[in-house]
DNA sequence: CCGGTCCTGTGATCCACTTCACAGACCGAA
DNA sequence: TTCGGTCTGTGAAGTGGATCACAGGACCGG
């Protein structure tokens, strides 16, 4: 748990994710209040359940967030890079957190507590309206993950998953390094259905793989599996 | 579709739901620029996709949220009553609505549109402290639907859902007004399944059910249902 | 080079739930 | 009262995906 503290950074804010849309008001307020916290890949930043008192901003490397059931099954929710805010539920409500953050790989964050932001608040609506509207794409996304996991088969959301975390500002184009446990988390499925359907994919020619590790070949092909499958 | 507007009416704001926990700001601001509606029922407030502009309070009735897929599935994920706040999202992110909205018999709401609020919050930012307060606990419940489609069994869902739909204080106590097509919808199943899983829970004595409607004879066991059925 | 350990591939079986099919039961309207 | 329509109960068959079981690579440290 290499946790590690230092005063406020200014200047190492990205202008990626979230950020890029955030006004400078907010760039500044949470450049001049935040901390910086360093992990390294596997550390636990806070987990589902924990009280939390403190939003985040990804710096470098990247945090994976997840949910588990109370048997120990986990789904992964997203992993999220440089740019990416998260925790904010927790500032106005901070009550038990959601999900649980760990980092994946050398990651960098900032971390903004709960009544620093409340007291600059008072001053810059501004800044309100800006974090309402992160809420409110927060909400969108988790209606999406929501309307993926009732109404898609398993493999059209291995479709989705695999398109979406290969399509971040961050991310390494056409190749996901995951292994097909991992991939399983995110899907909502076990590592042989996974397993399975990746080779039928193989087979077509819309994807290539390796250990710990796939190629996407057919990016459209990918896309309308994603959409139908079923039908 | 029924629709019917007349100017705000202060006086008739509940205090119940959201409303209760609401500040005193709010409240008035929302008697002063509100319109009023008035549905009858299964008249479709908007629909999922749709451009929203506005917010709702409930003043009487109740509205049913459900979405969509594609080939017509339906999910329904929570119907309120007097003094709940709906569609919210679209305030501050006025694009898709993220969900549908209709009236559960004769309905009175008020509506309070985008631009109204986002003047007086420049002026009230404990205001925004509020609505950002609203958007936490609406994604905290968003996350708790997630949870439970993904990890909970059917039955499990289904006791879930017969709770939380008789725990509303507008609610009718121990008695559930709703169809076992209807509430397969809510569970996200088929009418079948949840027949023969009442079926059993009426042979054991947790129910008695009617035409139409259900009676819960034993709470305490419905609740462990909800909890584990497995294990 | 060899023995762990983590990955991947694939079959066999099992199970919850769906789909399909049909028979009563109830309920309002003609 | 009888006749459609909507609701409920239940059985038979089908199915997506979980579970179980193993075998063969890949990578790593010694």
């Amino acid at each position: 748990m290499g946790l590690n503290l230092t005063p406020g950074t200014a200047a190492v804010l990205p202008k990626t994710g979230f950020l890029a849309g955030a006004s400078q008001d907010l760039r500044d307020l949470l450049a001049r209040v935040a901390t910086e916290v360093v992990l390294s890949g596997d550390d636990v930043l806070f987990e589902q359940g924990d009280d939390g008192d403190a939003l985040y901003v990804v710096v470098a490397g990247g945090i994976e967030l997840s949910v588990v059931s109370r048997e120990g099954r986990k789904l992964s929710l997203d992993v999220v890079g440089p740019g990416a805010m998260f925790g904010e539920i927790a500032l106005f409500d901070p009550t038990a957190r959601t999900a649980s953050a760990t980092a994946v790989g050398e990651t960098r964050l900032l971390r903004v507590r709960n009544g620093d932001i409340l007291g600059e608040l008072r001053n810059a609506p501004e800044l309100a309206i800006d974090l309402v509207r992160l809420a409110g794409q927060r909400m969108r996304w988790m209606g999406r993950q929501l309307h993926e996991q009732v109404f898609l088969p398993m493999p059209s959301r291995l479709a989705c998953k695999i398109l979406h975390l290969t399509e971040t500002e961050w991310g390494a184009g056409d190749t996901l390094d995951m292994s097909q446990s991992e991939l399983a988390d995110f899907v909502g499925a076990t590592r042989e259905a996974v397993s399975k359907t990746l080779s039928g994919w193989k087979a077509r020619g819309v994807i290539e793989s390796t250990r710990g590790g796939l190629h996407i070949l057919d990016r459209e092909a990918l896309q309308t599996l994603a959409d139908f499958e079923h039908i």
